[in-house]
DNA sequence: CTAGGTGCAAAAGGTTTGCGGTTAA
DNA sequence: TTAACCGCAAACCTTTTGCACCTAG
């Protein structure tokens, strides 16, 4: 279940983009906003249909599109594989443990946006940065660490 | 062809990794070496087969595979879709524009590297980072820099 | 001789599309 | 009422796999 908060927010960025927030819509999202790994879409597909059994994987899909469109969820590609999806929220990085797969989000300060921005040379105009790390973790951070 | 150069990195590296130099792995190293674009599998394909006419996509693959395991080709994964290949090189990030598709190379400041990994909790160890931007590019420059 | 490589064709993901039926402004 | 949306199944595209043949150490 959505928050009146989330419904709110929801509602009006699909109304932005001139679209409805359908029941699968909102379903999908409260799915994604529930627990905060970085599921595939056939992973949300199983979670989302737990609650709504007729929804299909196309609906997850075509509700995903939606929600990346509205800004409302990151599509996030790292590895050759599914995507993944987060829901948006603060500037953030990602690492992928080679050894157990597992996706965590890196906390960046706030002035890194810019510093990377800087970096370009003129007539390249960035909408979205993406910084992501591969590598290994020690074996308490995967408990202690949000994935 | 290969220059001699090229060659012996190509011998050495696979060697390093108990591979042998085939026909085959040179060629596609070849031509990912001619022509510095971010070319999909698909396309290193069609290039190849101009002078090797006999060769197969599936040994595209492999050698790719092998290639990146030998660390002297770098596979890119920004967007859904195929992934692309580039000589490794210097380390640097990617631009990928929306509008044209096409994928530039943005030189980074030494430093970077380190500083990106400063930024890294305690247990997480980086092996490979990767920075990518998205968005436009004014037009002139899609003809003056290196994509 | 034999482990490693190649080419082919088929299979396996993951995602998108077309279409008939449904639903909400 | 009508445009947007859903569910289903089939199509699609990229990549991987299985297998028979080949080739270099």
């Amino acid at each position: 279940m959505l928050t009146e908060k989330d419904r709110n927010h929801l509602k009006r960025a699909l109304e932005s983009i001139g679209l409805r927030p359908t029941r699968q819509r909102e379903h999908i999202y409260s799915v994604i906003l529930r627990k905060r790994d970085h599921p595939t879409a056939d992973e949300l597909f199983a979670r989302a249909k737990e609650e709504m059994p007729t929804i299909s994987l196309a609906t997850v899909y075509n509700c995903l599109e939606t929600l990346v469109e509205a800004d409302l969820v990151r599509q996030v590609n790292l590895e050759r594989g599914p995507s993944r999806f987060c829901p948006n929220q603060s500037q953030h990085a990602h690492f992928h443990c080679r050894k157990t797969g597992k996706i965590f989000d890196i906390i960046l300060p706030d002035e890194i946006d810019a510093d990377l921005r800087s970096m370009l040379p003129d007539g390249f105009e960035a909408e979205h940065i993406e910084l992501s790390y591969t590598g290994f973790t020690a074996a308490e951070v995967t408990s202690s660490h949000r994935n």
